[in-house]
DNA sequence: CAACCTATATTCGTCTACGAATATACGGAC
DNA sequence: GTCCGTATATTCGTAGACGAATATAGGTTG
């Protein structure tokens, strides 16, 4: 049985890593990870949980216990981690943590596509966005620092935190540095995104053989196998 | 007619602002992206693009203008943007660019997770990620130094790659920062982490209930509108 | 004590994502 | 001229994601 397939899912691999604590049933399951603030850092969708651990029954790397009732609550079925299933907890854990992934930021698409908009509204976009970041960053940084400060618990335990504090701070560096250029005018091109938007076209000399030259240089080979 | 709900879909962001360029068959937007590097930012899948486009046509983003056929090809579709097309488009993009998402990268969650494994194999392991981060950013940054001092496109046109090499050159430096930490003994709570996973529990001070006060201090009220 | 809100626990139906299959044309190589 | 690899162009089936609905219990407020 079991189609033995890897569990990329998020989801799934932290119901897999909470049953690693003990046998549990699947809302309970989300109730621990929510209290640990672990829906900040992995999306628990009710409507996904039940599908999740149902297609891990099937590959084999949990089994129901059996089904407990508590008053007269809605039947519970508890399961239990197998041994297969902590093998590819662990499998997959040391492959996400050794091997960067290949994502798509939304942030990074709208940009791909922002030459649709005129330059000048662009400028205010990112200054809300900017406002918005720093906003995020004060309120993140605080809560860790006064966290820290007070000792409640050893930074290790939070540091998935910290990194998507180091992530939002990069990224709000990057955007501050980026309006600067759009506005100083030491950003080269941006005579062009506006005359595209004036006139309707771009000089002949960025054709689209450019284009692919372009395309060549930035991102060619670039999907190397690298082990 | 058309349920009129926010085109979120990078891809059919992507559809959309290329349909701006003119009427096209769904083939060619794919082909054009690809071709300009867009695929790089945005994920595209030939199996999602008919869906999408279909979809955009419900909602009356876009019309078919009319089946051509060259050759003896297979029939194909042309669409064309409305009016709504381009205002949903530009809406979306505004949206993207000034409000920062709430995205859920692997590598958070796989670090919210990483305590299922022994401290030092996590060494290990961050210690390959980081080899490899530094071989993609040198391939990357190489590339695209090359590139704008041959001056063969203004930077403007490819800011979604500096973007994407910014964050890629901070995630490099705080898992370096990270590995050092971890090795010098510097992070605190690397010995309740490894007591853990010998003795199999953690000591008594970091119990549930001081889980619970860290997950208000760190995470509590962080979901406020910010308009 | 009725009305109401919140927490518990799961199911359902729909919509979306996408790998794989399909089918044709075209340009070499032999 | 036929074989084959590659580019063109789309459809299909299935697996996964998830909002919303369902159903019960327990606690609170007036």
């Amino acid at each position: 049985m079991a189609r033995q397939r890897r569990v990329t899912n998020p989801l799934a691999l932290s119901v897999l890593a909470t049953l690693s604590e003990g046998p549990m049933h699947p809302y309970e399951i989300a109730r621990l990870l929510r209290h640990r603030g672990k829906d900040q850092s992995i999306k628990i969708r009710y409507g996904s949980l039940y599908t999740v651990v149902q297609s891990l029954e099937g590959q084999g790397f949990v089994t129901a216990e059996g089904t407990a009732r508590a008053g007269r609550r809605p039947e519970r079925t508890v399961y239990r981690l197998t041994d297969d299933g902590r093998e590819e907890l662990e499998d997959r854990l040391r492959e996400l943590v050794s091997e960067p992934a290949k994502e798509y930021p939304l942030f990074e698409a709208a940009l791909s596509l922002v030459g649709v908009l005129p330059p000048d509204e662009v400028i205010g976009l990112l200054t809300e966005r900017l406002r918005r970041l720093e906003v995020e960053l004060a309120r993140t940084r605080a809560a860790l620092h006064e966290w820290t400060a007070e000792q409640l618990l050893p930074r290790i335990f939070l540091i998935e935190s910290e990194y998507g504090l180091a992530m939002k701070q990069a990224e709000t560096d990057w955007v501050r540095g980026l309006i600067r250029e759009l506005t100083d005018g030491t950003l080269e091109g941006v005579e062009y995104w506006r005359a595209w938007h004036e006139t309707g076209k771009l000089p002949q000399e960025w054709s689209e053989r450019d284009w692919a030259r372009a395309d060549r240089a930035i991102h060619g080979e670039s999907e190397v196998d690298e082990t």
